[in-house]
DNA sequence: CTGGACCTTCCCATCATGGGAAGGTCAACG
DNA sequence: CGTTGACCTTCCCATGATGGGAAGGTCCAG
């Protein structure tokens, strides 16, 4: 199976499936005499895996992690769980974080009348800092994957 | 006023501020003979305002915008209010897919005995994608500003 | 045998931020 | 005066996941 096909068959786009074998997330793919990638239903078991991964949000590294203790027959699934609350704590943080800013921005705009005239309480805020959500350095998380992974129709899926 | 204390002042880093004026959201600052960047309490006032507007999740090409608002006396409260409710809608939705992530991953490590056996149905999820949120082409949104903001304690602020 | 669909590799861009190197400046202290 | 350490300058590189696109090779149907 081309690349294409199994771009299509996994929901994984061509350009992330040899960027996955780039940085070793999926072995090397076998070649045609052409120099053709190969893949078979091996191959779109592990990718569609990766995408089911991606749609919870885990970050590639974590998946490494995920796929190294699906192919252990001997795992326990203590250590899945501990992964997986480790990464739903992290999602609720971030979706926190957004909801906070959020939240503190509908006021504003609620207090704003939107009238036309200059006079306006968001830009009051953003000057002063008032109602605007503080940096808490201690709850700080620079480090976390990406909002959503969410590719654009890749596959008719 | 040297960067570093126009740092500590602001909340905003010098790497950062530096990068602002590389691309025109701040203008260039003031040079002493040294060479050292000058600032002054109109530049902490700027790079304030960006930091608020960073703080609730504003992209800084969005951040050019309210600048130029900002500094426009013609300007309309009701334009600003227009970026502010886009910006509330993008947030909402952004903690909504993490949620809808968050929420199915809980459910599946809730279905996981976590026993110290190889069984696991968080792993057998991401074999065959069931309960994993599917991608809805139709909502996605590549292009959105980063989830969290959050500077580590630039300043003691 | 040709055209178009597909594949290959390689480089570059995103977005906001930080790390670090190589070298210049400044202020305080001996 | 000299040194030391904190600070500044510019420049390049890295992150993470993804896409765009160029230059060139392959495959198959007409």
């Amino acid at each position: 199976m081309n690349i294409g096909e199994a771009s299509r068959a996994s929901g994984v786009s061509a350009k992330m499936i040899r960027h996955y074998e780039s940085i070793g997330l999926v072995p090397p793919a076998d070649r045609r005499d052409s120099g053709y990638r190969d893949y078979g239903t091996a191959d779109l078991h592990r990718l569609g895996f990766i995408r089911h991964a991606r749609d919870l949000g885990f970050s590639l590294d974590r998946i490494r992690v995920l796929l190294g203790l699906w192919s252990d027959p001997d795992r326990s699934n203590a250590d899945v769980k501990a992964i997986a609350r480790a990464h739903v704590t992290e999602l609720e943080q971030r979706a926190r974080q957004l909801n906070e800013m959020a939240d503190a921005l509908r006021s504003l705009a609620d207090a704003c009348d939107g009238d036309g005239r200059p006079d306006c309480p968001i830009i009051a805020s953003l000057e002063t800092g008032a109602n605007v959500p503080a940096c808490h350095p201690g709850g700080s998380q620079g480090a976390m994957p990406p909002p959503a992974p969410r590719r654009k129709a890749v596959a008719g899926h």
